[in-house]
DNA sequence: ATGTCTATCTCGCTC
DNA sequence: GAGCGAGGTAGACAT
């Protein structure tokens, strides 16, 4: 990993064509060659980059840049589309590498695949009598979170989201759609269980006859057989 | 800006929980306090952070950390909310702090606001006789793009995007159906408009009786009165 | 390789 | 503050 301050301006082309004036910067670019352009504000999301793979070349300025006072070029190419960063540098400032090594990368906990075992195993939180069936089930637009039947044996799919959010109803809809025209599985009722619903979600649900259910993540993590099993 | 390059174990506790094991990564210090830590690959995102208003306090290991090799402890609390980032630093192998500056950001150019603009000014690319109203038509479910009328007075709804997806067709589907419940302005028609239209997205906006035009999108910024000004 | 869906999504805008 | 939509969405996972 490369640390660069540099006092440069940015120019990329691709999916669309943006511009950063001159300012001081820091460059980062990465083992696997791919580069960063952060600012000292705005956290999180770099001002522009380039995605691995990709090559740095850096190239003399032309007369004209020269005269502008660029004192070198950072031609930034994507391997597999014409992504382009050109990087116009004026002053490096402080330069440095680092051998960072192998990363174990990030374990995560609560996260929609969290929610979506612990409700398979705690399928009665949608009411009495209530049957897991399965897990994704597939149908031709894709998988439906959990298949289930409630106490009279009629079919529910269940969609299952972190937050509830009008895109997930719309997502339900469109597979009770396609399933209630399955002969084998029609009728077929829709849940919609989230931890937090949005209004608008909840109206749009309810408009169409679709349950919506709060998800208590800790209380159904605490009723899990696995994780009691440690006290 | 500070940057350190350390070996260190994060703890994050927040939206979810998330653990990274001891490795040596970078840990990067904004001018406004927000703190990421990057690994030397997996461009653009941050395996970790923590965005602004935050603060960021250097407290001493206890007793058990520092048997296990912590020097210090990096506790980042984010002010308006419950998140925590613990950052438990073994050995910093690197350290230095830059003056960055303002930085004036980024321009852009080829976005969908472009698109809207040009779209707008050029209203008859969707046929003849066809005038514009405004743009950004506030409805109570969000904002329609444009809104326009055909050769015989009728309101047409559009909606725009760079790529014609299934949920931009939806997104135009919900407007219609509020906007034919205003008696002011049904009957409203629908036109999806994208520089490129996705097959599905196709078929579902036509069985909806929603027309598909594509954009040319240099084209239209050719026509363009300002742009072609500079020639 | 391609499509689909999640995200501590981030970010910007409007009401 | 909440809601809504765009993003060079990125990144993960399945086909």
């Amino acid at each position: 990993m490369r640390l660069v301050i540099a006092r440069c301006s940015v120019d990329y082309a691709g999916r669309l064509s943006a511009h950063l004036p001159l300012a001081t910067r820091l460059l980062l670019v990465k083992g696997d060659g791919s580069v960063l352009v952060h600012s000292d504000s705005l956290s999180y999301k770099p001002l522009n980059w380039m995605s691995p793979p990709c090559t740095v070349a850096v190239i003399e300025p032309d007369a004209d840049q020269a005269k502008a006072g660029v004192s070198e070029v950072w031609r930034v190419a994507q391997a597999k589309t014409a992504d382009l960063l050109m990087i116009s540098i004026h002053e490096i400032l402080h330069d440095s590498s680092h051998e960072l090594g192998f990363d174990p990368g990030l374990s995560k906990d609560g996260t929609e695949a969290h929610l979506q075992k612990l409700l398979a195993e705690q399928i009665e939180l949608l009411g009495d009598g209530f049957t897991f069936v399965r897990r994704e089930y597939m149908t031709a637009i894709g998988p439906v979170d959990i298949l289930a039947k409630d106490v009279s044996g009629r079919s529910i799919a269940v969609e299952i989201k972190r937050r509830g959010d009008i895109d997930g109803v719309e997502q339900l809809t469109r597979y009770l759609e396609l399933m209630n025209r399955d002969p084998h599985l029609a009728p077929v009722a829709g849940v919609f269980a989230a931890q937090e619903i949005k209004p608008q979600a909840r109206t749009l649900a309810e408009d169409r006859g679709i349950r919506c259910v709060l998800l208590d993540y800790d209380a159904m993590r605490g009723m899990d057989d696995s994780h009691s099993r440690l006290f």
